[in-house]
DNA sequence: GCAAATTGCCTAAATGGTTTAGGTTTTGTA
DNA sequence: TACAAAACCTAAACCATTTAGGCAATTTGC
């Protein structure tokens, strides 16, 4: 009989696709298996399992996203430079939503220190070398960045905005814009309480 | 032999039980059955599956979070209607980490409709009646507040921000005190930019 | 070109979750 | 007391996961 020539790397490829098809928590090594008309005993000589699957597909979501919004930064700074990163975050998760679900896979901590996913936290962090914030207010703002992006854009494949005006891109693109000026005109940390203003 | 006792109602609880401890992807019919010292096919009477269960369990998750909200929010305004929503929002999500798990669960369109989802929604939209932004400036604000508190959460939820500094807590309350200061100075829609026209 | 070693894919089987079809026991109530 | 409904059961089919061990296709060393 013809042999189907799997490796490890064809075999992720496919989960991959198969994810964005049927969505990540579909993928299974049964699944995968039926894809290839091979039985599903055969693939746990290239993967070490359903976690290991999963894992290896979360990996190299991260690196496309990473590789995609390395891309996009270059030669930007800004204003330009937060739009850039925030269009590849959503656009690589509505292309992919399957790889998206993929990246939020939680990791064990060695696997994702060496994973793709800290080129990418510092990639947001260089976003904001173009803003005048700094210290432990940088930080926060990594991280209200972060839950923005992740947190709109999961609401939305969830279908959280999708029947309702106004369209969801647009709501997307005055949310950076919105989250720009934010940056550009950081409140002070020590007491914004009196009636500001001005800025 | 004596009976358990079950009914839907028990059922649930405890099942929300079970979620907060052990995940609520592990929340599973088997295992509730194990709970409650019968056999499995016996909570086939009481529930319609382990779809079924899931979302009985988000909606229960659901009410309890909208409850507690509505009664952190009564008279309060602006801010301090902002960091009550936000932080029963957190602090839910933390004591009830299963539940907050099932409240994220997709629900089809109707039970959606039904749910206390929308009561949540309506309140979350409330709290921006103490600012100035009307239209759909106030829907961009309110999916901009949504996802920030849901992206947080789950990142946080996640690990995202265990082991580094500043604190977790510390960043929330940053980022919560910078919402309010953005949504008290909401920028304007036309370009400050030049360049650029609107969609 | 051939034998040996390796690799690729196989069958078989155990474990455990899901679900349905039906039976029996308990319990509340007429 | 008797009966109907509810609660819980056994049995069995289906499917995903995983391991153990086997044969065949390919590659390698000569």
């Amino acid at each position: 009989m013809p042999r189907a020539g799997l490796s490890a790397e064809r075999l992720i490829g496919e989960a991959a696709e198969l994810a964005d098809e049927v969505g990540f928590e579909q993928v299974t090594v049964s699944a995968l298996a039926r894809r290839f008309g091979v039985r599903v005993a055969s693939l746990y000589s290239h993967l070490d399992g359903s976690h290991d699957l999963r894992t290896r597909i979360a990996l190299l979501a991260l690196e496309e996203l990473t590789d995609r919004a390395a891309a996009e930064l270059a030669g930007r700074a800004g204003r330009d430079a937060l739009v850039a990163f925030a269009d590849v975050y959503r656009d690589y998760a509505r292309q992919h939503p399957g790889r998206y679900a993929a990246s939020r896979y939680r990791l064990d901590p060695e696997t994702a220190a060496a994973s793709a996913g800290v080129r990418h936290a510092r990639l947001l962090r260089s976003v904001l070398r173009g803003y005048d914030i700094t210290g432990d207010e940088q930080t926060h703002a990594v991280r209200l960045l972060g839950s923005v992006f992740h947190g709109y854009v999961s609401l939305e494949l969830e279908g959280g905005f999708s029947h309702s005006a106004p369209d969801s891109g647009r709501s997307w693109a005055r949310i950076v814009e919105v989250l720009d000026a934010l940056l550009r005109n950081w409140p002070d940390a020590a007491q914004p309480d009196a009636s500001q203003q001005g800025s």
